[in-house]
DNA sequence: GATTGTTTCATGGAGAAACGAAATACAATA
DNA sequence: TATTGTATTTCGTTTCTCCATGAAACAATC
């Protein structure tokens, strides 16, 4: 038997699931076509690892049927696979976890105060997961380490004020990026971003809404906030953004306000996207400002969630 | 023997010594005087933890003669204890390794590529203590994870374009939360910061200025901007401004502008404390933006250290 | 009854060993 | 020579146990 000797199996490992994706991106961006052969060397470079974990993944892509190994040849390509839908919230045990606590720490199944091994047991997590979990919910100052042992809440979440003061910082923030002298869209980001929000817009009115759209929606939310951050060209107010999402993206998975909510948030976008791309920024700075100033004024329905 | 049924012996925790002291600090604090008896239970409450680790650290005070046991009746005054500088830079092995890690980069003396083994061995520290740092400084935008194994330097330190994007980031938001609807000055802070700085005033003015000087007047200046941020009211530009310090703290700690720049630099902070005490926040808003304008246009003179 | 002294239990850190997987070096093949 | 196939080395995660130490309960003393 051939296949023993490779030693691929059952599970991509976290790297070679990424390297999957990246290379079936490589096949589509360079315009490959069943025949070509895929060089191991060459995309382990592009790629920057080794050529292991390449193997590997063109071992999975084979196992798909995609590609073919040729003997002391290399890879052959079949078919063209198809895209994988990005940017999932890595589904596994990391920032999964981190969601969940927040999450359940704002319906007060957690108790302030609470140590590592109890969240171990609760979540079934190993204490190196949790200790991550923790670390980076501190770094939000959701959470502090008490001085002897265990952490304690700081209830950042369902804190009215504390999010009065996000929007207020983020009408700072964002509205500054958009006026920084070196703001400069890329085009190809605009074009993603119009494409996704007018789809989203149609779902939306189309009352296409389900229990799923929710994460989505957030996503490509925070990813139009972020792109605005990185085309300020500071770096620090991109991190800021970035941040905010970060901290946005524990209480914010569950949509309470309606589609029709929806709507008119893709449309504030799209119309803050049309400014920029006419380089009228102060103009878009505005629109931005309003848009926050809107959103910071709705009421979140926390309690009647089960 | 007594002592040996109290196994206190040699090292201090970390948790022991900083309650030390924090009790030191309650003891000036409330005024206390020879013959006055320490409640551990009290001590305990007051600052969040058992009844164990304070024991230790009376322990250890007695061991200095500043207070004495008195069997079944507790602890007792017999002398103030000095009380010691706060906020040294943490010696032991946290902080200090990701300050040296970003001082050894910044001089070249690592590559930009670098695994946390060989990091292990540079600076003989234990895994959990470089990674540990690694995740900070990963949190810092100076170094990433690579896809595969080992991390890389960012160089977001000696580059000189993220120093002026931090100083526009800097002047941002600092202006900002000194106008903040909700700025409120503590006064017995605005006091510390009065005196602190009239003292490396006098100091600098004198020609004092050893080696160490550097970082007590690092964090000093740390201390008076994060203190702005608090008195904002706004978590998040408090945080903001937060972060920005640790990150200037891992290439500012040597000073190399000079004793005359120390005289300057304490002479706007004053006229900005007074402008806040004052209440004439947009004076005070002007003085700051200013203040970092100057600061950004100062050239950092690197090379010349060893 | 309040406070200290003492014991017991739980927590989380340190260290070792084992393992899976990535990096690297080398051999084989076109 | 360039590329793939294979073996070796290195890395970092996982998992385990051990143990100091902090939390908490209980007993003793004033």
């Amino acid at each position: 038997m051939k296949q023993s000797s490779e030693k691929i199996g059952d599970s991509p490992t976290r790297l070679q699931q990424d390297l999957l994706g990246q290379i079936i991106g490589l096949i589509h961006q360079d315009g490959l076509r069943p025949g070509a052969r895929l060089n191991e060397n060459r995309l382990a470079q592009r790629l920057g690892v080794s050529r292991t974990p390449i193997r590997a993944a063109l071992e999975h892509l084979a196992g798909g049927g995609y590609v073919e190994r040729q003997p002391n040849r290399g890879m052959e390509l079949l078919a063209l696979p198809p895209e994988p839908d990005a940017a999932e919230p890595a589904e596994g045990g990391e920032d999964d976890l981190i969601v969940r606590i927040a999450h359940d720490r704002g319906r007060d199944l957690l108790p302030l105060d609470i140590s590592e091994t109890e969240l171990m047991r609760i979540y079934g997590a190993s204490r190196q997961i949790v200790r991550a979990a923790l670390e980076r919910l501190a770094d939000l100052d959701i959470v502090e380490r008490k001085a002897g042992y265990g952490w304690r809440f700081l209830d950042t979440l369902q804190d009215r004020s504390a999010r009065l003061e996000s929007y207020r910082f983020r009408m700072l923030i964002e509205t500054a990026a958009i006026v920084e002298p070196g703001f400069t869209l890329r085009p190809d980001w605009a074009e993603v971003m119009r494409r996704d929000h007018e789809m989203a817009l149609a779902a939306a009115l189309a009352g296409q809404w389900g229990p799923s759209s929710s994460v989505g929606f957030f996503e490509m939310n925070a990813a139009f906030h972020e792109g605005i951050g990185d085309a300020s060209g500071n770096r620090y107010l991109a991190a800021a953004i970035r941040r905010q999402n970060r901290l946005r993206r524990l209480s914010n998975y569950d949509w309470t306000h309606g589609v029709a909510r929806v709507v008119v948030n893709c449309r504030e976008h799209l119309e803050i996207l049309e400014r920029l791309e006419a380089r009228d920024h102060q103009v878009a700075a505005a629109l931005m400002r309003r848009h926050l100033d809107m959103a910071s004024r709705l009421q979140p329905s926390f309690e009647s969630k089960d």
